[in-house]
DNA sequence: TCCATTTGTTACTTTAAGGTTACCACTTTT
DNA sequence: AAAAGTGGTAACCTTAAAGTAACAAATGGA
């Protein structure tokens, strides 16, 4: 119906919703590879902060994405990891990674 | 080298920066089913206000990525399309549109 | 003459996102 | 006792993004 468009539901939107923004799809980037624990991806991810870095975590974390494991060591260890669902992702992630280095 | 891991190249972050924010990937996907003029674009975009979306209308014409041409009509028209560069980003448009419904 | 339509623009305000600095907890090493 | 390493948290500030409302240009039609 197109009396209905700005109702309309678009399939990207919630994409977007778990995955916009400036880090997430960076650090999901670095998880895809394998496990890291909070310094590696602080490290790994140019130039964000770690207060940042803990609240993207804590969403994607809440959005299923990635899992938390604190390790009982010292000094603490936290290691974060792409979930099945987050896994999912994984190529949506080399596409993008990809589609900048075809470009012309 | 890993001492070097903060100025590291992520070929994410560039995709990020030119699909990156609340509205691109939305228009993008809007328009790659076909060119759309200005206020087809506002009504099938839920709740983008017509600044904001010029202003993206703008960056995305800057980078490439969509084509604006103005016909001599009346009341005005304007259409918007993917250009080719913009294209090559369906695939992309596609799969994150897909995932969302996809998943479990 | 004045209104309607379409595509904007301008000025101003509000909200969201991100950054900075300092600090804490825990444990081992010095 | 104090420092060092790891993974945070809290308070505060700045910047970027988005929203709102009013206005403009161009032109046909009532």
């Amino acid at each position: 119906m197109e009396n209905n468009l700005n109702h309309a539901y678009c399939p990207a939107i919630e994409t977007i919703a778990l995955i916009g923004g400036r880090w997430k799809v960076i650090i999901l980037h670095v998880l895809s590879k394998h496990a890291r624990r909070f310094g590696e991806i602080n490290v790994r991810v140019p130039s964000i902060s770690r207060k940042v870095l803990t609240e993207q975590l804590k969403e994607l974390e809440a959005d299923g994405l990635i899992s938390r494991k604190e390790y009982k060591e010292l000094p603490r260890k936290v290691e974060y990891a792409l979930t099945e669902y987050g896994e999912s992702l994984c190529p949506l992630l080399a596409y993008i990674a990809a589609w900048n280095k075809e470009k012309v």
